[in-house]
DNA sequence: GCTTCTATACTTAGACC
DNA sequence: TGGTCTAAGTATAGAAG
């Protein structure tokens, strides 16, 4: 019953939840706490959908600080091999044993399994990437062959699917290609294992 | 201001929405509508946090139903290829050890019926790996800008180079398109194109 | 099996610890 | 980095299509 009237703005310490745009979010420490807690949020929801429908969930997720985070149910190591493409098959097995250590109801606190192996992949992940970013303007000039970002944008979904199928064999020929050039260069067999990326990402596309 | 005299429980045709306990829905029904309304939020989530943070993501699910879906950013395409080889009998063997390491839930009895799933999704995948290649010649009529085999091919290794690069750009506009798309769908509820997706490999170059 | 509608239950942005 | 609190934004159970 009693009146603020002296103070009535003190009433309110926290707006509450804001609304905010799915964009990547500037401030370094802004991102950093939203991701904590939307990745606890992200795996509870996995763990939900197992549980609830019965339904096998498997999530990996990579922390922009490079720690690695996962959930499985009943098993998340065919995630984790893809993600470690060109590291000892030793840290691939570390890390599947905690993946499976935190799968199905468990959820409890922490999913938080970090290895320095896993670390160490991250950042030469980020390096690659960051190189990438650095290479864009040279692209254009080269690339009379490839649409800009807005033609992309302006596809449709059929246009893009087709399109994206037709750069995953363009890359298989430049792949091929680069290859080829190797060998010839070196006059080797192909060495796959050690000598890997140049600092070319991944295609992606998600399906429905 | 007419009241509703006869019929007044018609004015709540919905109780809104009900706590539930976090346990498998015995309804077969009630479990699969579960499962697409939670998959669709869990993927969406995926997107936000991998947007919002700048985070790395990759989720798969499979239906209790038997099919596949799955999520990445920026990757995981090649995951499933690992979890799908062509010998079925490979990753049987693994799913089943992973799933019995993780076996404290008493879902044991659950093991065997995932399994039947995972053949089915195998099949499933392998239908979507074919469809995939006819539609490389689709692609060549919609995708005026990629070039030919026989243009890679006579590229040196600096236009390779280049090519490359711009190629791992449009990669990226291409993923962002579809995140985008994805978001678009699940946020206004319309259904897109389903079920293509699931084919598309990484780029690889090594290096000189 | 996926969508729509509605009334809630649940999640989480922002500020602080 | 992870926990707390508030208020508001979202996700979704249930019912029906």
């Amino acid at each position: 019953m009693a009146m603020q009237v002296a103070a009535p703005s003190r009433r309110r310490p926290s707006l509450g939840r804001q609304k905010i745009e799915i964009r990547r979010i500037e401030s370094e420490e802004a991102r950093q706490v939203c991701f904590s807690k939307r990745r606890a949020g992200f795996f509870k929801k996995a763990s939900e959908l197992s549980i609830l429908c019965s339904a096998d969930v498997a999530a990996v997720v990579f922390s922009p600080a490079g720690k690695a985070y996962s959930f499985g149910h009943p098993s998340v190591e065919c995630l984790l091999e893809r993600f470690l493409p060109d590291s000892s098959s030793g840290a691939a097995a570390r890390v599947r044993r905690g993946a499976n250590n935190n799968g199905g109801g468990g959820m409890v606190g922490e999913l938080n399994r970090q290895y320095g192996e896993l670390r160490a992949m991250v950042e030469a992940h980020k390096a690659r990437r960051e190189r990438a970013d650095e290479k864009i303007e040279m692209e254009r000039a080269a690339g009379r062959w490839l649409p800009m970002d807005a033609d992309v944008r302006r596809m449709s979904p059929e246009e893009l699917m087709a399109f994206g199928t037709g750069l995953m064999a363009v890359q298989a020929a430049v792949s091929a290609r680069a290859d080829q050039m190797l060998r010839d260069a070196l006059l080797i067999g192909r060495r796959p294992p050690t000598t890997t990326t140049a600092g070319f990402g991944f295609f992606h596309m998600p399906h429905y």
